[in-house]
DNA sequence: AGCATTCCTCACAA
DNA sequence: ATTGTGAGGAATG
């Protein structure tokens, strides 16, 4: 027995880099690749030898593929801290079967057998999505990453950073946030920072109602509408009953359920969205977001891999 | 009929 | 690849 409680693992330095080694994750429970860069988080990159990074509360992670799994390190960090994130102990497998069979979702549910919903901060996400208006995916994470290292807390040495809470966003000098490609997002940005700075309990009260009243709550804040609202309920609230609706998720949706209609308006797709897809929906948005990506002849995971300067920037 | 109100869509700027 | 705004048109009473 080890008489400190710790196991073996935790005490194992990788390389002497800093990195603690975590132990390993199974490619059965979840398909890191895949869950991401399907478009639910900013907060990952990928090096040049396909390992990922990220930074899940004050630590970051490190995820390193292997044949038939994943071998996963931090700094700062724990082992079910990164699992729960990963939400692993959901059983995917029995929601899968819970969504309806139609041929579109029957191809994207095996083109991302292994993709997961992850359990991320809400705030992070709301901060995040609100970056998100009109730009493509890896820009939004080289300015979240661009947020964290201008108003976050530095890790233990590393250059990882936390991400800026609300009060750190709330008095931002509005010049400071332009130079980071921040536009007319700037202002949103920091004007729900405020808001949410003067009211601690935005989230926990969220978490406490039901899933329309959360969403009307979030629209109110500035520059939040029923896109960002969803994403937040999705990814930050664990909420698998909300479906984001996009442009591209809107030309999905009307090309594979709606062939013969030229208009079909967001109310009625997300009206009958809820009604097809029922309680998971949000997992079937996910599948077919990734889905319809991939088959756009394109690689997600690897738009998300960093730029050597980027890569350099890590320093560990 | 004229008018006020509401609701919706569209285009456009940020 | 989103939201906020305002103009203009249709429906309502």
């Amino acid at each position: 027995m080890f008489k400190t409680g710790l196991s073996p693992i935790a005490k194992t330095s990788v390389r002497g880099s800093g990195w603690e080694s975590l132990g390993r994750i199974s490619r059965a429970q979840i398909d890191c690749e895949q869950s991401l860069s399907c478009g639910q988080t900013f907060a990952w990159g990928r090096l040049r030898d396909d390992s990922w990074v990220g930074v899940i509360g004050s630590a970051a992670y490190r995820i390193l593929p292997e044949p038939d799994g994943y071998r996963i390190e931090s700094l700062q960090g724990n082992r079910q801290t990164l699992l729960d994130y990963l939400s692993l102990s959901r059983n995917w497998e029995q929601i899968l079967q819970e969504l309806p069979s139609d041929a579109a979702l029957a191809a994207a549910r095996s083109a991302g057998r292994g993709l997961r919903i992850l359990n991320q901060d809400p705030w992070e996400s709301l901060a995040s999505f609100l970056c998100s208006p009109v730009k493509p995916i890896p820009e939004i994470r080289r300015i979240t990453w661009k947020l964290r290292a201008s108003w976050g807390t530095s890790i233990a040495g590393s250059r990882f950073f936390t991400f800026p809470t609300p009060e750190a966003l709330a008095f931002a000098e509005q010049e400071r946030l332009l130079a980071h490609r921040l536009g007319f997002r700037a202002r949103f940005l920091r004007a729900t920072a405020r808001r949410l700075a003067d009211d601690p309990a935005f989230f926990p009260n969220l978490r406490t109602q039901s899933t329309l009243e959360a969403r009307a709550r979030l629209c109110e804040l500035p520059g939040v509408g029923e896109k960002i609202a969803d994403c937040v309920l999705l990814f930050g609230l664990g909420r698998l009953d909300s479906f984001p609706i996009d442009v591209w998720m809107k030309r999905l949706l009307r090309s594979l359920y709606f062939p013969n209609r030229r208009h079909v308006p967001n109310r009625e797709l997300t009206k009958s969205a809820a009604a097809h897809f029922g309680p998971y929906g949000g997992y079937a948005q996910q599948l077919l977001y990734f889905w319809y990506r991939q088959t756009a002849g394109r690689n997600p995971a690897r738009e998300l891999e960093l730029r050597p300067d980027e890569e350099a920037e890590l320093d560990f």
